[in-house]
DNA sequence: CAGTGGTCTAGACCACTGC
DNA sequence: CAGTGGTCTAGACCACTGT
């Protein structure tokens, strides 16, 4: 019944309540219908539903009060930087007008690190990128990223100036699974402050991830650098 | 057949599956037994057992392939603070051996900035707790906290020189719901650089978070300040 | 105590992997 | 193509909230 299109019934209807709640500027505490109410609208199982509520619950969108309702949560801070949807989560795809100018695309032989974080035997040569990424004209970020050719078969300039991602999945036909995420904090050596517009030795955020496809296959190791004053993360947990 | 202790099936069953994951020392990569098979061995319905799956999923510990089998994810990078169960998720508590000391317990009015997070109206008083936290004997960060007196109603010395949040669930039998969770870089103040032994003015992470009861209702807002050197935040993601 | 959300089950059917 | 994980359903039963 949902073959083809690969579009989930309980995801499409998490999307659809969370458009509702945008549409209709639903904010912190207001209530949605109940459960019942929501399996008469859109036609599915009880149990659907429960599930696409929790995706929702799981995404800080809404919060589930047993015997009262369902509510929704705090709409997301302006500018913040989602932690959790950072990466691609493909709910909230806000996508700020992301301009980025690629610095370098080559082919190169990975460090040991590098080698370690995509679990790669010597010898094997990977695609590095880097590029500025610019929001409003305002360069926030610095990213370098590292790609298993194995994986990731071809690159050119036109497709990593723009969603690497995108092509990933629509161009190579590949499913990302999931990313290992770590921040730390560092400061900008001459080339990144170059880059950044600031100055060297100036702290910043490193956030450091390696993404893998949905088989656990390690296909991307990434180091991005965003600009101290610009910036801030914020993520939204369940108990 | 669950009501009384409050211990859900499909949570116990996750929290089982873990303990064998760590007992085995399996890791990133290693198979675990099919679904069909934990379904016998667990004794509950496939559904559950696929919630428990869903559960270990969503905490980075786990990846499913389809067609394929349930594979181990890699294990916590020791010494990182992981965001997603940083202040409290249940699955894992390794509570690294967290010795606090109490800097100041105090009844005090609260800014506005401080009612607005707590949604306090004007004129009410909130606790104020301040504590150094240590790890083998260093201090690693400092922390104050403002307490909705509406809803944690008593606080001694004793209590805020343990786990407020222990106290908070059984002293108080209050339901913790979700949080919101903001990370910025920050710079030490005087008063902070004292207690973290570290000089003022040095970059530092500064993590503010706002909790909720279960309900919605906003019951502490806390500001985190971790030394830099010592510090790095990691987090898993699904896409 | 009526109404709401949450758990658990049993089973049909589907999509994918790997031999 | 056998075996694995994933979705969806329908329904029983439970726990909690608010009036």
């Amino acid at each position: 019944m949902f073959g083809g299109e690969g579009v989930l019934k309980y995801q499409a209807i998490a999307q659809e309540i969370n458009q509702y709640i945008k549409d209709k500027h639903l904010s912190q505490g207001d209530k949605l219908p109940s459960l019942k109410e929501l399996v008469v609208l859109f036609e599915a199982s009880r149990s659907t539903l429960v599930k696409a509520l929790a995706l929702l619950e799981s995404h800080g969108k809404i919060y589930q009060v047993r015997g009262s309702g369902i509510y929704v949560r705090s709409d997301h801070k302006a500018g913040y930087i989602n932690l959790l949807e950072a990466q691609g989560l493909k709910l909230d795809s806000q996508t700020f007008d992301d301009l980025s100018t690629v610095v370098s695309l080559e082919e190169v032989t990975p460090s040991p690190s590098v080698r370690a974080a995509l679990k790669i035997p010597a010898g094997q040569k990977v695609y590095y990128v880097s590029r500025v990424r610019y929001i409003d004209g305002q360069a926030y970020c610095y990213e370098e990223s590292y790609y298993n050719k194995a994986y990731v078969t071809y690159l050119n300039e036109q497709i990593v100036s723009e969603s690497i991602f995108t092509y990933i999945e629509e161009g190579l036909q590949l499913k990302i699974g999931f990313a290992d995420i770590v921040v730390k904090l560092d400061h900008l050596n001459q080339t990144q402050a170059r880059h950044l517009k600031a100055e060297e030795g100036q702290a910043c955020f490193l956030l450091e991830s390696i993404h893998h496809l949905h088989n656990g296959a390690p296909f991307d190791y990434s180091l991005i650098r965003y600009r101290q004053e610009d910036v801030a993360f914020y993520l939204q947990t369940q108990f």
